[in-house]
DNA sequence: GCCACAATTGCCCTAAAGGGCAAGATCGAC
DNA sequence: GTCGATCTTGCCCTTTAGGGCAATTGTGGC
């Protein structure tokens, strides 16, 4: 529900319009060609995107580590490959650390190399100038598209991640051996403590992950622990 | 177990080195460029590997209908892309349709579009000649890997298949309802019949699966139906 | 020492699952 | 029509899960 207790911010009616743009989809381009930056701008801002463009990784990475607040929406990265001063698949490579955006690398002259290696480092695509506009498009969306799932992939890990730490020990052992088939009374015998206390942490464990029943439990023990 | 009704077979003393060989992994080589299919036997052979070797896509294609047996290992291609006839992607779209075996790509020439286009394909790996011996063991060794791997996929996935394929239509229904967490009442109030059927169906279908307890149940639900 | 609190356990009861046994119902085959 | 196979159900019993309640134990704080 989106009651953040944020200091209340000033809303313009630009604000309003870039975050309607947001919600269908931020585009991030880097391209060392000016043209480029302002064909791509304009053609995506055309699309109802929201577009920045930046000349450069580094300047990229400038406003990135600033954390300054997105409105929300799925985002995908557009870069060119040859660049000075970082090129594109350096750039891939600092962010595949922490940053899981789609990426879709943009090279001019057709090197298979740089390709492979994009591809292979997780880049969604790989397009070569010149770029049909019906392509690119066509690829922006589908990394909108990765992005918007990977974004609620995130939040239900998150979510899941964090109910997880509040569990004890003994409940996520309990856990584990009950999303084996073990009963209560085998899982007793197993860490030696009494049935009934196996009842109790697996009661609580499963008050605490906020789901009712077995199948549930095992689907989230076994995407999470083991 | 393997009890298979063949016909008994000749076993010369080749052949048993051949299956040893195979065992350990079955390099299939296509490319239009004689040195490079007596280079790479000759490299594959020394590693131990079995290796066969194509001079055209065709020949593979004919070679691959006959459905000859085979030693029993992990398999994977390695195909030049450019090729009189029929070139390494118009291969790979043909062998898309039902055959699964890892496959390697390798450019004369640094097309970039091919090394996308194959990539996207599913091809493992894209190479580049010159190729380095070390890195092309290391991908084909990588690819064997991930034959092996899904060989004992694409066998449980058929035995269970085929286990399923002697489910009833009602046992079916039965098991999607436990797997979603409903009780035997609860379901048989959903399907209209006694509550004592429900159980007598979710015993046979579990014994039909070969499994004891609801958490594999609900592995093999969530893998199969839905 | 005393107290609050969390961890653990025993006792007991209900609900649900697992399953044996026999009977009714259906349906195609003879 | 009758027979056999299959599907379905009711009755009944045992095991397991779920959970309330109270007692015990250990621990840190006052």
């Amino acid at each position: 529900m989106p009651d953040n207790p944020r200091p209340r911010q000033i809303v313009t009616t630009s604000d309003q319009a870039l975050a309607a743009r947001c919600a269908r989809g931020r585009i991030l381009v880097i391209d060392d060609d000016a043209e480029i930056l302002t064909a791509f701008g304009f053609l995506f801002t055309l699309e109802g995107y929201a577009c920045e463009t930046y000349s450069s990784a580094p300047a990229f990475l400038a406003v990135l580590h600033e954390n300054r607040p997105q409105f929300p929406g799925p985002c995908c990265l557009l870069c060119d490959v040859s660049m000075p001063e970082m090129d594109g698949l350096e750039l891939q490579r600092q962010l595949a650390q922490d940053e899981n955006t789609p990426l879709i690398l943009i090279s001019g002259s057709s090197g298979a190399e740089e390709a492979v290696t994009g591809l292979h480092a997780g880049a969604l695509d790989f397009l070569i100038k010149p770029i049909e506009t019906e392509a690119l498009l066509a690829v922006v969306a589908r990394a909108l598209a990765v992005d918007r799932q990977g974004q609620l992939d995130r939040m239900r890990r998150a979510n899941l991640t964090a109910r997880l730490a509040t569990l004890t020990e003994r409940e996520r052992a309990v856990l584990r051996r009950v999303a084996q088939g073990q009963t209560n009374y085998e899982i007793s015998q197993d860490i030696a403590i009494a049935e009934r206390t196996v009842k109790l942490y697996r009661q609580r464990a499963m008050e605490k992950l906020g789901v009712a029943t077995l199948p549930e439990l095992v689907r989230i023990v076994d995407e999470f622990i083991y």
